[in-house]
DNA sequence: GCCGTTTTCGGCCCGACTGTTTTCAGTCG
């Protein structure tokens, strides 16, 4: 091995054993030594070893010696492969993290069991950090802020996150004093749950004004290109940002082109050529002959097609569907009518139970349906049997406080490794719902895990299968089972499916809603909130039951509070 | 891990800073 590749291997052993907690005399010399190797000529190291004088370097003993010449002679080393295997290789991406060490990290492992940055990023999100020693809100805070930053250089985005950046911008763009039309377009615009650019269509007489204007925003960064039609930035936040700059005429085709998705688009150029039409985003032509639309769904209608909503453009099937008029009416914002699994200060949430209810009743909300961890989430700081007794009073206190809004006392009860949750039968009957979701024990085997979610579904005293996938967005995968045959328990067992709006899960999946929908499935759209900001997560949550074709009837919180009473009476 | 010897083990660079903590631990440069 040359001599670069020889210090990062020495370099990697110093981390590797400050992450396994070992002396950081010990790691220091690795890292002493790997500035040795550096510094050396480029032959000096393979000399020193084959004249047998490297143990004359200083700061090279006996250990290092070794290690060194065999690193040298064979390529490899045994130590750092079996060092390397003994530490999940996350920890070293966590390591990243501005403001995170080797004590610190280890700590989170140990205690939390976090292996990679999407779980870090929850578990900070969940508010589990400030109990651990050593840490704090600040800390929490911090390393929240420290995950955004390495995750902009990744280039990917939540699409919460795009979307405001993307607002602010066009705010900005919309104070051009000629122009005429302005839109996000792309995958912000079909609310794609993770975003890689922000792209915005705009029209104006002068164009080049334009683009020129938008390359000299405030929040530009850098110019990556500057045309008379287009302009491509950096933001300060590191997303790149497109403009395209067309005439008015042009805008509605232009919008859709840019909007897309590409697969959309192709489909529908299919559908123009057959009807002897040609489109591109110039325009819609037949021969040579402008089709003039003033807005997208003239576009839509000129090919015999309904409006299709930005969210559906995927090609799953909404060009059919406009076609024979069976496009869905999709979920609106207020249509919600209330709100489930909410966590408060009982478990890890920093809001007191209270302050969620006046909170719900501030947003206007029927009802709020409290779900703190179960007794197995010891992490999340889970409620003992008496907790929840003890929950129950206070609950009762506030349905006489507080007439207007119905307070459903519930849990998230933790799924056990059998399928199983962590209260027995008589405890859970005392609550008006529940919500069991997987917490632990995440890789297991595709057939076990099928079997222990099914098993879950069957409870009779479920209610809701909390965030169903376990993904985790830019970090982990959705759990290995056979969603089909889980939809299919939960239909037969009359169990709602959790939609969870946290910006990190939106899970369900867009993708699985439009089967569930066709199956008859319920699905609860759920802000997991722990605090109060939370509660704005809804509207994520809505974006994502659009694109999966949701419409009002398909969610079980637009019922009313009274039809929700009878749902849970009747089970 | 290494070094330097007091040949058997104690010391190893450190100051600023932050966020915890209530006198200190961890990170950064």
């Amino acid at each position: 091995m040359e001599k670069q590749g020889t210090a990062r291997v020495l370099e990697e052993i110093g981390v590797l054993l400050e992450l396994k907690g070992e002396s950081t005399y010990k790691s220091r010399a690795y890292y002493n030594a790997a500035r040795t190797v550096e510094l050396m000529g480029e032959d000096e190291l393979h000399r020193l070893v084959h004249e047998d004088k490297l143990k004359d370097v200083k700061g090279i003993g006996a250990a290092l010696n070794e290690k060194l010449k065999e690193l040298v002679f064979t390529g490899s080393l045994p130590y750092y492969d079996q060092l390397k295997s003994s530490i999940p290789e996350g920890l070293l991406d966590i390591l990243r993290v501005p403001g995170l060490g080797p004590r610190k990290v280890r700590t989170l492992y140990d205690m939390l069991e976090i292996t990679t940055l999407a779980e870090l990023e929850y578990a900070c999100r969940e508010n589990r950090l400030v109990n651990l020693k050593g840490f704090g809100q600040k800390t929490q805070e911090n390393i929240l802020e420290g995950i955004e930053f390495l995750r902009r250089y990744e280039g990917q985005f939540f699409y919460s996150e795009a979307r405001e950046i993307a607002e602010d911008l066009l705010e900005r763009i919309k104070e051009f004093s000629a122009l005429d039309e302005v839109s996000l377009a792309g995958s912000i615009r079909r609310c794609r749950e993770i975003v890689k650019d922000i792209d915005i269509v705009a029209a104006t007489d002068e164009p080049g004004r334009l683009a020129r204007f938008f390359s000299e925003l405030p929040s530009v960064s850098s110019i990556i290109a500057l045309g008379e039609t287009k302009a491509s930035v950096q933001l300060e936040e590191v997303i790149n940002a497109d403009l395209r700059v067309v005439k008015n005429a042009e805008f509605p085709y232009a919008l859709h082109h840019f909007t897309g998705s590409k697969e959309h688009n192709t489909a529908l150029r299919h559908r123009a050529k057959k009807m002897g039409l040609k489109i591109n985003e110039y325009g819609l032509f037949q021969d040579q002959k402008l089709l003039t639309c003033r807005n997208e769904t003239e576009l839509f209608s000129a090919l015999n097609l309904s409006y299709i909503q930005p969210e559906l453009r995927e090609n799953y099937g909404e060009i059919e569907a406009a076609e024979k008029g069976l496009l869905p009416i999709l979920l609106e914002e207020q249509d919600v009518k209330g709100i489930f699994h909410v966590h408060t200060d009982y478990s890890d949430g920093i809001n007191t139970l209270e302050e969620v209810v006046r909170h719900c009743r501030d947003l206007g909300y029927e009802y709020v349906g409290i779900t703190d961890h179960s007794q197995s989430a010891f992490y999340a700081g889970g409620l003992k049997e008496d907790d929840l007794a003890r929950q129950a009073e206070e609950i009762e206190a506030l349905r006489e406080k507080y007439h207007d809004i119905g307070i459903y006392h519930g849990i998230e009860s933790d799924i056990r490794i059998d399928g199983t949750l962590d209260y027995e039968d008589q405890v859970l009957e005392r609550l008006d719902f529940v919500i069991a979701s997987v917490h632990s024990g995440l890789k297991m085997e595709r057939e076990k895990m099928t079997e222990r979610l099914k098993r879950a579904v069957a409870h009779p005293l479920v209610t809701m299968l909390g965030h169903p996938t376990n993904r985790l967005l830019l970090g982990r995968e959705s759990s290995p089972y056979e969603l089909e045959k889980i939809f299919q328990a939960a239909l037969e067992h009359e169990v709602i499916l959790e939609l969870n709006a946290s910006p990190a899960r939106l899970d369900l999946d867009w993708r699985h809603l439009k089967k569930v929908k066709e199956m008859g499935l319920q699905v609860s759209i759920n802000p997991d909130a722990h605090r109060l900001e939370s509660f704005r997560d809804i509207s994520l949550g809505v974006a994502i039951a659009r694109k999966g074709w949701l419409e009002k009837k398909d969610v079980f919180n637009t019922r009313t509070r009274r039809e929700v009473d009878q749902f849970f009476n009747h089970r």
